[in-house]
Parts: C-alpha cells; sequence; structure tokens
DNA sequence: CGCCTCGTGAAAGTAAGTTTCATCCGTGGC
DNA sequence: GCCACGGATGAAACTTACTTTCACGAGGCG
C-alpha cells in the first residue's frame, strides 16, 4: 500500500470538479464511474450518503473511498463538503436585475423585491462611497458641540429629520424636529452661534426647509445640507453639503432609496457624535432602553 | 415528539446564516451557543464532526442534533452540507470590515462609515433574499382589497409604520398610523373583515403593537406582523408574518439596520399594492406631486 | 501451471450521528 | 413553603455512516 497517488488539490479552491474530470481516466472503472457521478451532479452526489452513492455507481463504499483519496481527499465527509461548496459556487448568477431602472409593468412579487432590494443596497454603498469623511467629521464636531440642533425637513425626507431628531435625543444631545413650517420657522429664528440647523431634502428644493435654513443661518447657527443634489438650492444655504447617492430617473422609486440613502447619512453622523462622548452616549442608550423595557413582552428567548 | 415547530426554510435557499441569526433568539441558551458559533464561522463549522462541535459549544451532540432540528434540517449531516455551499457562495469581501459587529472604540469616521454602510447594504439585501413572496402576495393582496388600512409601531419602528402610511394614502388607500397608543387601540377596535392591521416591531416583543395587532384580529381584521424574529411573541398574533434579517448584536447598531431593511419590506408591499391598480395609483401619485410642487424652488436642471 | 499483482466487494471494525431517558432547574399553583 | 409540572440538558444506548481489513478472482508473466 502507500501507493495512493493523491492528488494534491488544495491549490486549486475552485476547481475540484474540474480536477476530478482530468484524472477521471487515471482511475479503475469501478473509481470512474463513482467520478462521472460526482462530475454530473456535484450537488446531488454532495447529498447522497456514502452508501448511497456506491450502490448508485454500482460498486462498493470501499471503491468510494478509494476514489475519495484518489482525488485527494482525506475521507468521504470532506468530498461531500467540498462539493456542496464547490456546486453553491457555480450557481449562476440567478436573474437579469433590472438595474436602476423602473419596476416593469407585467412583474411578478419576487421580481419586484429583488429590484427593490438593489437599488435600496446600491444607493446606500454608493452614498458611502462618494460621503465625504472630513466634511462628516466638521458636521460630527459642530453637532457634538452644539447648543441645540434643530433638524428640518418635510414629505419623507421629514420622516428621516424626525428619526435623526429622535436619535440624538437619545443621546442626551438638545435635538428638535417641527413637522410645521411656523413651528420651524419660530424656532430657527431662536438659534444662534454655536447652534446647528440640518436640512434634509432629497430634490434639494424644498422650499420650506430652504427657507428656514436660510433664517438659521442668518442667525449664527451652523447649517447643514442633506441632499441628493450637490447643486440644489438648499446647497447655496448651507455651510456643510453632504449628499445622497440615489440615482434614479422617477420620482417614485428615488423617493424609496433615498430615503434609505439618507438615513444611512443619518446614522453615521449619529454613530460619529456617539462615539465623540462614548461614554456619556452609552449612559444615556442604557437609560433609554430600561425606559422602553417594561413595554417589552417575553423578554426572555422568544416561544419554545 | 411531533413538536419541534421546524420552521420551513425551503424558500429562502441563499439565507441560511441569516435564517439562524433571526431565529437565535428563540432558541435555548446551549442551542444559541452552538448557534453563534455556527453563525460566526459557517465554513469552520462545516469542517467540524458533530462531536467537535459540541465540545466548541460547551454542549452535548444532543443538543446540536436539536439544534439543527430548529432551524429546520433533518440532521447534521445536512446542516453541515448546507453550511459549507453558503460559505463558498459568500466569496468574503477580504478587507478586515466589523461584520454585524459594533464599532471599534477607536475608529475614524470613515472606518464608521464604511461599516454602516456595510451593514446597512446587507441587511437590505439579505432581508429580500429571505422574504416570501408567496406571504408577500398574500399581504398586498389583502391591503389591495381593504376597507382600510391601520399602521401600528413604535419607537423607530414607528417611523416605518407613518412611511408606509403615508405612501399608502398617496395611492388613494385609506391608511391610518397613530403615534399614541390609547387612538391606536380604538382604532383597532373599530376594525372589521376585509380591513387590514400592519404591526411593526423588530423585536417583535413591543407589547403596545401586539396588543393593538391582538384588538385587530378579534373584530376580524387581517393581521400582519413585520419584525426581525420569526418566532416572537408579535407572530402570535398575526395572519401573516413578514420578517426582516438584520443580523446584529447591540440594540443600537440593530435599529439601525432593522430600519432599512423595514422600509425595503415597506417598498415592495407598497410597489406591489401601487402595481395592482397601475392606473389608479399613479393619477394618485401624479396629483399629490402637484400638490407639493408649488413648495419647490429652482426646479431648472440642477448640477452641470 | 504457479505465482504475482491489482481491482474489487464482503465483512469487520470504528467513528459519527441519533434517540432515549433520567436528572436538573425554574415556575406557577395551592 | 411545598409540590407538580414542563422544559432544557447531557449521559448513555443505539443506529447509521464511514473506514479498514482481508480474501477472492481476473489477468499477466515467467
Amino acid at each position: 500500500m502507500a501507493k495512493s497517488p493523491k492528488i494534491s488539490v488544495s491549490h486549486e479552491p475552485g476547481g475540484l470538479i474540474v480536477h476530478i474530470s482530468g484524472l477521471l481516466p487515471s482511475l479503475s472503472p469501478a473509481e470512474q464511474r463513482v467520478a462521472r457521478l460526482v462530475v454530473a451532479d456535484p450537488a446531488d452526489a454532495a447529498r447522497r450518503t456514502i452508501t448511497d452513492l456506491a450502490t448508485a455507481a454500482e460498486t462498493s463504499e470501499a471503491t468510494v473511498i478509494r476514489f475519495c483519496r484518489s482525488v485527494g481527499m482525506d475521507g468521504y465527509p470532506q468530498l461531500r463538503i467540498r462539493l456542496a461548496a464547490e456546486a453553491a459556487r457555480r450557481v449562476e448568477p440567478p436573474d437579469a436585475r433590472v438595474v436602476g431602472g423602473d419596476i416593469p409593468p407585467g412583474a411578478d412579487l419576487a421580481q419586484i423585491i429583488a429590484t427593490i432590494a438593489f437599488n435600496d443596497a446600491r444607493a446606500v454603498e454608493e452614498t458611502a462611497e462618494q460621503l465625504d469623511p472630513a466634511v462628516c467629521e466638521r458636521v460630527v464636531e459642530a453637532i457634538a458641540a452644539a447648543g441645540r440642533i434643530d433638524v428640518y425637513g418635510a414629505g419623507a425626507s421629514g420622516f428621516v429629520a424626525s428619526d435623526f431628531q429622535q436619535k440624538l435625543h437619545r443621546i442626551g444631545r438638545t435635538a428638535f424636529y417641527f413637522p410645521d413650517v411656523h413651528t420651524a420657522l419660530t424656532s430657527a429664528a431662536l438659534l444662534g452661534r454655536g447652534d446647528v440647523a440640518v436640512g434634509i431634502s432629497h430634490t434639494g428644493t424644498t422650499s420650506d426647509v430652504i427657507e428656514v435654513l436660510e433664517q438659521a443661518r442668518a442667525r449664527g447657527a451652523t447649517t447643514v445640507a442633506l441632499t441628493n443634489f450637490p447643486r440644489s438650492p438648499i446647497t447655496e444655504v448651507a455651510d456643510h453639503v453632504l449628499t445622497t447617492a440615489a440615482r434614479e430617473t422617477t420620482y417614485r422609486s428615488g423617493a424609496m432609496a433615498s430615503r434609505l440613502a439618507q438615513l444611512t447619512v443619518v446614522d453615521c453622523l449619529f454613530v460619529g457624535v456617539a462615539a465623540r462622548s462614548r461614554a456619556k452616549a452609552r449612559k444615556a442608550l442604557e437609560v433609554t432602553a430600561e425606559a422602553v423595557q417594561s413595554h417589552r413582552v417575553g423578554s426572555g428567548r422568544r416561544r419554545g
């Protein structure tokens, strides 16, 4: 014994199947039968037990083991795992996703889901890529040092603004959000040097938000704009401009992906600010988490 | 005996790991230890023998088997194969991104941005992968046919609920959102057969939301739950359960990624409903878009 | 024809996976 | 405070899967 060839396979992790078919002719007849089954359908082979595979190849388990050794595996379980991995890797890219486009009229739900998720994920990734850390840094600094933070936004961006306000509030920063323009204007008029005003508008053209930001700036507050369009009107009244990267055509789909992108930016700012005063922020988070604890049921593991 | 719940896993060929982390809180402590090992390094787990894995998780083989059953597998070998396949499919990004983890204390902003964006995008993608189109279809149908839709959510999920309400409203569906529990309960009491109640809760344990959903169900309304944990209490009062797949450890980072995942699901449902009555929905969208037009400035070209 | 070599599968042997069951521990009556 | 209950757990019995050993038989060669 001790003559088993054991062709090394370690240096080609991606080509087990190729490897096997390559040395197929050098295998004994019974082993070849096994090899053919394996090459024909790796995924299926991975599912079978050694006895099962042996039977299918009209041979004994012993031969299957010999086959494993012949192709460089330690034993059958290892072969199985490698086959499963191999089979998984060579799954075809499942679909032609409709990149950035609109949802086709006749689309079924699975298609809709894939398209939306793809666009959403893309928007998030691309937004992060083009975000300028230096600008973020400055914004974070301003917020961390601010006496008060006002967050403005209308419509869909209003939700994001509200979310940001709530987040800042949770880590002990004094932050406000106003669903109403008049109230917002009033508040902006009361801002001063050292305060921060954040305006969120996907299009960058929402007059209400621009107006409020303008007011805040006139009062000496540091103004920040979050928009998808780096040269939109809102950027003209902002000291710092942060942009999202939801590149989309229709208003509808745009509003969807853009919202996620905005939230990602908000999260980054939030974590940045929280990181500035880690201890204090953590404490605040714990306290607020405790506060809602009584509104949770089955706090242990859920169901058995 | 016949008591194993066995959440079906068949419709989500790509998301075993996601599936497992969603189920994590519903597992027993010993099983959780096993689950954590598996999620942390699927490829490694696939290589281990059951005894080996049991030892690593400081438990017995029996528990590992129980874990296999809990996540819908027949036995350990099947889990191994699936894990190997899963691990192979996800070509890991070579860089040291803190996957699903916490932000390191000394991180700079660029690092924070990369980590957050990565986790956010991941949550969106994985949520889409594991979303069951059939369930979505049923939910879409119910909403499209509903006389009235109530959307409930508290805290961060409240924003999502509110967003969903606004979206449905924009395409002409009668939808409500209530920031206040009492008002929500009152509204739920007025629901009836043919109406739809949607409850959103990341943890699935928010008692307010569960309570309201329960009320709605008692009145004959179709109830829908959107949560990250398929076996959380909220699922017990829901006719249809939709899950997100934000797998994260800390409450803080969890709430962030999960929100995006929730929004993605909401978008899918929204587009699904809109697609049902394309003409009517489009008309409604146009009208509402016009309504806010006067609040936009400089509608000319942005960017150069 | 004897003897060697090699491929092969039967069967024995070992390891892996699965089931059963007694024990433990926390929970909720009474 | 006690007890019954039920779920979680690991030890051990058990089953199945995998691996090794070995003997047989076919072909090749002196």
